[in-house]
DNA sequence: GCGCCTAGTCTAGCGGTGCTAGATATTCTA
DNA sequence: TAGAATATCTAGCACCGCTAGACTAGGCGC
């Protein structure tokens, strides 16, 4: 009997949990849309709330810290599918093709989801603790462009390639650039970084 | 006498307009100087006005568009200061020289400026009315980057470097690289960019 | 079955934001 | 000096992130 109810007292609990995981998968999901949709300026806790459902409280017994912890759980997310585009895009190819092929994927990742992207780069969170949380994720990603361009070195050459992938990125979002130059800047950023 | 009071009249308008741009200064600089210590989120129109000794509403008689067109004014003068530094930096350097001078010189500056960077790049001001305003001043440091590696083609290789001085000043200043190997990276991104 | 206790949820509100309509004070003009 | 134009302020709107405290529902020991 009390190994019953303690069975009971378990499946209520995992459901209980179930239900409080699925919850948070809604509420970053209702974030993540809304962001792509209209800005994060445009994703309120009040919003938010509607979106599932529920008052706003309810969301600070998820994310404690409120919004900035919501950007941070969405730009997580957004790390680790930039580290598999890029180590997807890299796949068998070598020398320029693969260089080619990861600024291709990073910059396609970056123009598709810009919303996520800021909140990954661009989001007014503590850079150090978002760096702390995010730090496995970003290896990932950056190993998997040291691997584009074959760093064997101290990872200088990759953290130029980065920054050059980044800004390109957001120049390109800001129209500050030719959007027919694309394909042509790519090149060049080939050329320069395959070897 | 007719003359002599309108003489007065325009002395007095020429004071009084003297006295609004006066105003208009203080505003800005009052607007850059918070900013650059507490970042943008703590420039509020309600401090902004304690600041220069008026009300908030007085803010809109000089910017009618609020925050975001002093935002705006702040990073206008943000590019004319850095296209002036990046010419500077060029002088009578050529090739690699130049490249490195005026990396070093475009990365000091966003370092320097954080908050006046923040303005011109990262700021949600709408992009094509920002590029309008900023249009020739933009194009001034263009060219100085161009000078730079002396780009005789289409401005695509311009275009990456930007993206690289870019995207590295805001990746060291969101601590996501190396600090001890800035030096590294500038050598580096020199070294591929000077021919 | 009864009362407690915990967890979950909501109501209501705080202090702050950008911005503005309308009243008021000041200055210029005729 | 009377009236017009200009400058400035008061007071308020609607929204923001966030939270204290009230209320409800369900499992637990008796």
């Amino acid at each position: 009997m009390a190994e019953g109810i303690k069975g009971m007292a378990t499946a209520e609990g995992s459901a209980r949990r179930r239900r409080t995981e699925e919850r948070r998968r809604r509420i970053l999901d209702a974030a993540r849309a809304r962001a792509d949709a209209e800005g994060w300026a445009a994703v309120t806790t009040r919003h938010l709330a509607v979106s599932i459902g529920y008052t706003q409280p309810v969301l600070y017994g998820h994310f404690p810290g409120g919004k900035s912890e919501i950007m941070r759980a969405v730009a997580l997310e957004g790390f680790t599918e930039l580290a598999q585009v890029c180590r997807a895009a890299v796949g068998e190819n070598v020398g320029c093709r693969a260089v080619e092929a990861v600024a291709v994927a990073y910059l396609d990742f970056a123009a598709a989801h810009p919303a996520l992207y800021e909140a990954m780069f661009q989001s007014p969170l503590d850079a150090r603790f978002a760096q702390q949380d995010a730090e496995s994720e970003l290896r990932e990603g950056f190993a998997a462009l040291a691997d584009a361009i074959g760093d064997d070195g101290d990872g200088t050459v990759t953290e130029v390639l980065w920054g050059a992938l980044h800004g390109l990125s957001l120049l390109e979002r800001a129209g500050r650039l030719r959007t027919d130059h694309r394909d042509e800047r790519i090149a060049e950023l080939a050329a320069r970084f395959c070897r």
